[in-house]
DNA sequence: ATGAAGGCACTGGCCTATTC
DNA sequence: GAATAGGCCAGTGCCTTCAT
C-alpha cells in the first residue's frame, strides 16, 4: 500500500527538510524530544479537548489515517453534524482535523485548534493542507477557523472556555496558500526519497544550520571529524570594556536564578495562559570581591500559588542594597514584575531588585568576551562549560530548565513516596544552584582578566 | 509557548559637495 | 542658483535570542 504523506510530515518539511528526511529515512537518528517539546504537545492536547466544549454534542472519531477516515465516513453517513478529530485520506495524503462542523448546504467548517496566543506564519499553510486533503477525500470545506488562546484571559475559579479561547476566520489567509501546496508536496516526496547518506547539497537545505538538532544528530552519526573544530578554544576579550561594565556593580552582589512553571491552561487563579509562576530560586550573596558566597534556596513544596512564601524567602536572601545579577535578566525581571502584581505588599522591594539588576549575559552577547567554542551562543549552557569546564551539568539528574519545571508537579504530588521526594528535592536544588554558582565563577574570572 | 530586547537591513529626511 | 549624488542619522519593521 502506498505510504501516506501526513500533515505532520508536510509541516516538518516546511520547518526543515532535514527533519522530514530523518524522520522518514533514518528515524533511528532522530534526537529525543526535549521536556519543552513534550510540554508543547501536552498543551496542545489540553487546549484541543477544551475547544471541543465550544462545539458541544460532537462525535469523537477514533483512529488515524485510513482507519480514521473510514470512521469519519461512517459518522457522516449516520448524520453526525459535529466531528472531533476526523481524518481524511486522498491521493496519498492524510490529515486529521481538530473539529468539523456541518455548515450551510453540504459543506463543513473546519476549526483548527492551536495552543498559541497569536496566529503564526505556518498556521494558514497548515489549514490549507487540511482543507485540500478533506476536499479531495470528498468532504467539502466551507470556511476555516483558527481557535487559539486569549492571552488577556485571567483565570477565576473554573476555566471559562469562551473567555480562554478565541476564534478567528482564516479562510482568506489559507486560500492564499492553496496554489502552493502541490509544489510543497512534491518537495516532500523528493526529500523522502533521499538516500541514507546525504550529499553536501542536501545538507545545505537545512533551514538553520547553526541550531538545527537534526543536522547536529546527522553530523554526530557520520563521524567525529567536526567535533575537534567545534570545541577548539581561542578566547578573545576586551578587558577594558569588561572592567567598565563590571564597574557598575555594587557590593554585596546577589546572584539570582528562578525556576518557573507555566503552561497553556493556567493552573491557579490570577494567572494568564503561559504566565510563568516562579516556584524556586537560588541566591548566592558575595559580600566582598573574592569572598565565600552565602547561599539561599527556596522550593515550594505544595502545588499552589507559591508567590507569597517565595517573596518572603526572597526578602531573607536579598538585602536593601547591592546589585542583583542574573543571566538573561529580562526573564528574572518579568518574574519579579508578576510577583509584584500578585504580592502588592512587597511590590516596592521587587521593583527595587529590578532597578539594580545586572545582566551578566550582556558581556557575552556584546562579545566583550568571546570564544569560538561558545558556538555563537551567549546562553549560560553554552558559556559556562567553556569558561568553567569543571562545572558540568553532566553529573546532575536534572540538566535543563525544562526538566526542572516539569519536576515541580511531580515533587508536590502527595502520592510521591517520601524517599523519592527527598531525592528529587535534592536534584532540583542542585540544578538551580549550579546555574547560580556558574555565574559567580564566571564573574570572578572576568574580574581577574 | 511567551515576551522583551538586541541585531540588522532598509527607508526617508536632511545636509553637503559637486557640477552645470 | 539649481540639480544631482552621496553620506549620515534616526526611525521602522522583521527576525533571532534567551530564560522557563
Amino acid at each position: 500500500m502506498e505510504k501516506l504523506l501526513s500533515k505532520t510530515a508536510f509541516m516538518h518539511l516546511l520547518e526543515c527538510p532535514l527533519r522530514l528526511w530523518m524522520e522518514s529515512v533514518r528515524p533511528e537518528l532522530v534526537p529525543p524530544s526535549s521536556a519543552i517539546d513534550r510540554q508543547a504537545m501536552e498543551n496542545g492536547e489540553q487546549v484541543d479537548v477544551l475547544a471541543q466544549r465550544l462545539f458541544p454534542g460532537g462525535v469523537k472519531i477514533e483512529g488515524f489515517n485510513r482507519v480514521g477516515f473510514a470512521n469519519t465516513q461512517k459518522a457522516i453517513a449516520k448524520g453526525a453534524k459535529i466531528l472531533y478529530q476526523p481524518s481524511a485520506v486522498a491521493d496519498g495524503l492524510t490529515a486529521r482535523a481538530d473539529i468539523l462542523v456541518r455548515g450551510q448546504g453540504k459543506t463543513w467548517d473546519l476549526h483548527e485548534v492551536k495552543a498559541t496566543t497569536s496566529v503564526k506564519r505556518e498556521h494558514p499553510v497548515d489549514v490549507a493542507f487540511q482543507k485540500m486533503c478533506f476536499e479531495r477525500a470528498g468532504i467539502p470545506i466551507g470556511n476555516t477557523f483558527l481557535v487559539r488562546l486569549n492571552n488577556r484571559y485571567v483565570r477565576d475559579g473554573e476555566i471559562d472556555v469562551a473567555g480562554l479561547l478565541k476564534e478567528e476566520d482564516v479562510t482568506q489567509d489559507a486560500a492564499r496558500f492553496e496554489d502552493r501546496i502541490p509544489e510543497f508536496i512534491e518537495q516532500a516526496r523528493e526529500v523522502m526519497s533521499w538516500g541514507k547518506q546525504l550529499t553536501p547539497a542536501q545538507l545545505r537545505t537545512c533551514s538553520n544550520p547553526r541550531k538545527c538538532a537534526f543536522l547536529a544528530a546527522y553530523l554526530e552519526a557520520v563521524g567525529a571529524g567536526k567535533r575537534a573544530e567545534i570545541f577548539e578554544s581561542d578566547p578573545s576579550f576586551d578587558s577594558e570594556a569588561i572592567a567598565q561594565a563590571l564597574g557598575e556593580l555594587v557590593y554585596p552582589l546577589h546572584f539570582l536564578d528562578y525556576e518557573t512553571f507555566g503552561g497553556a491552561i493556567p493552573p491557579f487563579n490570577g494567572f494568564r495562559p503561559y504566565e510563568q509562576i516562579p516556584f524556586q530560586f537560588a541566591v548566592y550573596v558575595l559580600d566582598e570581591p573574592g569572598g565565600t558566597p552565602r547561599t539561599f534556596d527556596f522550593l515550594a513544596d505544595t502545588f499552589a500559588d507559591p508567590s507569597v512564601e517565595l517573596v518572603d524567602a526572597l526578602r531573607e536572601a536579598i538585602g536593601p542594597d547591592g546589585s542583583v545579577i542574573a543571566w538573561n535578566a529580562i526573564f528574572e525581571k518579568s518574574c519579579n514584575e508578576g510577583l509584584a502584581k500578585r504580592v502588592p505588599a512587597h511590590a516596592k522591594f521587587l521593583r527595587s531588585i529590578n532597578k539594580r539588576m545586572f545582566d551578566l549575559m550582556l558581556i557575552f552577547k556584546r562579545k566583550l568576551y568571546d570564544d569560538p567554542a561558545f558556538n555563537k551562543s551567549a546562553s549560560l549552557k553554552a558559556v559556562m562549560p567553556v569558561m568553567e569546564p569543571d562545572l558540568s551539568y553532566k553529573n546532575l539528574n536534572i540538566q535543563e530548565g525544562g526538566t526542572a519545571s516539569a519536576s515541580w508537579p511531580i515533587l508536590t504530588d502527595p502520592k510521591l513516596p517520601k524517599a523519592k521526594r527527598t531525592a528529587l528535592h535534592r536534584d532540583m536544588i542542585d540544578y538551580c544552584r549550579l546555574d547560580v554558582y556558574g555565574m559567580v565563577r564566571i564573574l570572578q574570572k572576568l574580574d581577574r582578566l
